[in-house]
DNA sequence: CTGATATCGAACAGCTTGTTCGAGTATGGT
DNA sequence: ACCATACTCGAACAAGCTGTTCGATATCAG
C-alpha cells in the first residue's frame, strides 16, 4: 500500500512524447503540430495520450516542467540585493538544457512558452525588485519595471537561442549588463521624472 | 480600360471582415478564433472571404497594414542620429490607433502580430544603428542591439497597451528614456568588454 | 503467480479548413 | 437608362483535426 512506485510504462510513454513534442517544434515549430503527428513520431495511441495530457498545450508545459522547478528553486534563494544574478543564473541553466531551450524559447516556440517563463520571472522578480522600487522614489510603477526586466532578460536570451548558443553563458551575461542594467540602475536611483 | 474605380462591395466586405476580427481578437484572443466566427460576425460568406484572403492570418495582417504604411513613412524620414525619436513615433502612432493596437499589440494579439511588427521595426533601426555602432567599437554584434532596442521598445508598448493607455504618450516615452536608453547609450560609448 | 493497471486499436461525433460551382445581384462606365 | 462586368451568395464537398469511449490485450509490481 505504501510508496508505491511509478509504472515504468508511464515514464516510457512521457519520455517518448516529450521528445517527439521537441523534434517536431524544432523541425516545423509548435503551432504547426497536430497531435497526431506526435503520437506517430512516439508511437503512442490516441487514448493513451489524452489520459495522460489533456492539451497539446498541457504536454508542452510538462516538458520542461521538471527544469523549471529546478531554475525556480535557484532563483529564490538569492538576495533581493544582487540586480544582475537572476539573468546570469537564467543565462547559465538554458545552456545545461540546450536542446529544451533551443525548442522553447527560439523562433519556433509559440507564445505559450514565452508567456509562462515570463509569468514564472516576473513572480520571482516582482519580489526582488518591489522594496528596492518602493524606496527609489521613482514614479514608475513596479509591474512596469518588472515586465521590462523580464522582456529585456528573455529577450536577450532569445537572441542567444536563435543564434545557437554561440558565446558562452558569461558573455551573455556581459551584453545584458551593458544593455540592461544601466536602464534598471537608473530607475532604482529614482531618475524617472514624468514629463506631465 | 484606365482607372479603375474600386467595388463598393469589396470595400463594405473588407470593413466588415476587419472590424469582426478586431472585436474577437479583444473577446477571445485570436489563436481561438475559428474563421466560422468571423464570417458569422462579419454576415460574409466563406467563398467570398477565400476569394479575398488567404488565411486568417492574411486578414489579420491585411488588418493593419495600412496604417503600418504611416508609421513606416514617418520612421523613414528621421535622422539616425535621434536614437530616442523612433520610439516616441510609435507610442504616438499607437496612441492614435488605440483601439486597433489593443487588438493587435495586447494580450490577446498572437505571435504573429509581435513578430510582424518587430521584423518591421527592426528592419528600419538596423539603418539607424549601424553606423554609429560600428563606430563604437563595442564588441556586440549589430542585430543583437537592434533586437534589444525593439523588444524594449515593443515591450513598454505592450504593457501600456494592457494597461487601457493610462498616462498618455509622453509619459511612456519618458519611461522608455529612463529604462531603455541608458543601455544604448553605453552600447553606442563603446562600455562593452566582453569577459571572455 | 496474480491482481492491478497501462496500453492498444478501433470507432465515434463534431468541429475545423479550403475549394468548387452555378445562380443571382449590385456596380461602374457609357 | 442600360448592359456587361465583377462580386456576392448558398450549398455542397473532401480531408483533416480533436477529444471521447470501450473492450481486449499486454505488462508491471509485489
Amino acid at each position: 500500500m505504501p510508496t508505491m512506485s511509478e509504472d515504468r510504462r508511464v515514464r516510457r510513454t512521457r519520455r517518448a512524447l516529450h521528445e517527439a513534442l521537441i523534434e517536431l517544434v524544432l523541425e516545423k515549430g509548435y503551432e504547426r503540430i497536430s497531435v497526431r503527428e506526435i503520437l506517430d513520431r512516439a508511437d503512442v495511441v490516441r487514448s493513451t495520450f489524452y489520459a495522460h495530457y489533456q492539451d497539446k498545450d498541457a504536454l508542452l508545459f510538462s516538458c520542461f516542467e521538471d527544469m523549471l522547478g529546478e531554475l525556480r528553486a535557484a532563483v529564490s534563494t538569492l538576495s533581493p540585493a544582487d540586480t544582475a544574478r537572476p539573468a546570469e543564473l537564467l543565462y547559465e541553466h538554458a545552456y545545461q538544457h540546450r536542446t529544451v531551450y533551443r525548442a522553447l524559447c527560439g523562433r519556433q516556440g509559440g507564445n505559450l512558452v514565452t508567456q509562462h517563463l515570463q509569468r514564472m520571472v516576473g513572480q520571482v522578480l516582482t519580489e526582488h525588485l518591489a522594496g528596492p522600487l518602493a524606496e527609489s522614489g521613482s514614479g514608475l510603477p513596479v509591474d512596469l519595471v518588472v515586465a521590462h526586466y523580464t522582456e529585456t532578460t528573455l529577450g536577450l536570451l532569445g537572441w542567444w537561442v536563435n543564434h545557437d548558443f554561440c558565446h558562452g553563458p558569461a558573455w551573455l551575461a556581459g551584453a545584458w549588463q551593458t544593455l540592461a542594467l544601466p536602464g534598471l540602475r537608473a530607475v532604482l536611483d529614482g531618475q524617472f521624472q514624468p514629463n506631465r
